[in-house]
DNA sequence: TCGCAAAGTTGACATTTATCAAGCGGGCCT
DNA sequence: AGGCCCGCTTGATAAATGTCAACTTTGCGA
């Protein structure tokens, strides 16, 4: 692996603060691998061979039941996934796959598990990691069980726009992914975005404006416990 | 605090493995308290004061949005809950009160958070936790998203025949409660253990009989990646 | 530039789920 | 034992969401 793919990797707030040696034991089985878009990168209930970081490009984590299939979340750059799982070492539940062309650090979760269990900053970079991972699920958990389909919707498009600092902004993703996340068909989505217009949403395909933030926030209501994902 | 208690506690997995001086650094803090049912213990939002330990009794652990109010979790002895707003010193996601009589530990996140950066079996302990809490709402989010209610209730009882090891079994709470936990109505869940009796469940009151296991494994399709809450 | 494939949209309709109102029935207090 | 509260059930209805099919748009490669 390359200095600057390992310095990278070091950057991220899980890996920055151990000790140099262990930093250097976990990169030195680990490698880089570019991958093509639409690929599946890891299948859930696989055992957890490796703790994935993506670099670039982005991954999408879904699962699968009884024939249907839901999006869970997006990973972006740059972050890791499937961490409890390496360091539980139990099966994977979720399935990943590339959205678009990704560089993909492998790190083997045995040097993970290694290197977790004698050094006492990694450990603690992980819990804070895990404890972020699991808020990020119990809002989305929340989100789910006490929001309409519209009302998430028009909750993500504040968050969009907080994101972006803009009331003009385009979708991260396709709306049939999108409709996924939000747990929805991609009919209902289409609906969704047109019941939307009333309350200040303007939609031109992959383009939204919001162009009355004041109504749209009456409407969604937005609360830092469910839409804070930094909190 | 009494020793029994003391006793009690490091017995959890979550403390079994630290150092006495630390176990009892932690402890030193902490107090037991006595609480009558229905007693609210924590409000979201709240700063993270306590690191609570149930002994006994159970707590329910809820969320409320917009005039909305859903059942999140069920606590029953012995485990913590409420760990990772603890660790990272960051507001409660769910409030949470007692379901009966029950006695919980209260132990300052302050102690908490120090004992955690210096003992590293504490550490470790501690991302264990957080991994199979992190996992379990997966789970939870994954039965929400890709299957109906009556699916997740059919779902459900087999979970429970599968921790009584009998295929007659009281609900282990109130039908109103399971409802909310579910994320649906209580008139649907009527509705729900209506349907389920051409897949073999008998209703009376709160007993329920599975009385043709083979077919309700057959409509209910389930699956450890989603039901099996210790993997 | 054309044409195709896939995404998105729309309308009609079905299913799922919630809401509202009424009635039932058990536990519990006096 | 009577009566009442509360949780549960039931039926009627409405709202939310999904399904299916047809059509439109978009992006891209031949």
């Amino acid at each position: 692996m390359s200095e600057g793919y390992k310095q990278e990797i070091r950057n991220l707030e899980l890996f920055t603060d151990m000790d140099e040696a262990n930093f250097r034991a976990l990169v030195r089985g680990a490698y880089v691998q570019n991958f093509p878009p639409r690929i599946d990168l890891i299948h859930e209930n696989d055992p957890p061979d490796f703790l994935h970081v993506i670099l670039s490009g982005s991954v999408d984590l879904f699962s699968v039941w009884n024939g249907r299939e839901t999006s869970m979340a997006t990973v972006r750059p740059v972050s890791t996934f499937i961490l409890a799982a390496s360091v539980r070492n139990l099966p994977y539940l979720m399935s990943a796959r590339t959205l678009e062309k990704s560089r993909i650090a492998l790190i083997p979760s045995q040097d993970v598990r290694e290197v977790f269990a004698r050094d006492s900053a990694f450990a603690q970079a992980i819990v804070a990691e895990l404890a972020q991972c699991y808020r990020s699920v119990v809002k989305n958990a929340k989100d789910l069980k006490l929001r309409t389909s519209f009302e998430r919707l028009a909750n993500y498009l504040l968050r969009q726009q907080e994101r972006t600092g803009d009331v003009a902004f385009d979708l991260a993703m396709e709306k049939r992914r999108l409709a996924s996340f939000l747990g929805m068909t991609p009919e209902n989505l289409s609906r969704a975005f047109k019941g939307l217009e009333p309350h200040g949403v303007k939609v031109d395909g992959s383009r939204i404006v919001i162009c009355d933030l004041a109504e749209l926030t009456r409407y969604a209501k937005p609360n830092p416990l469910i839409d804070d994902y930094s909190a």
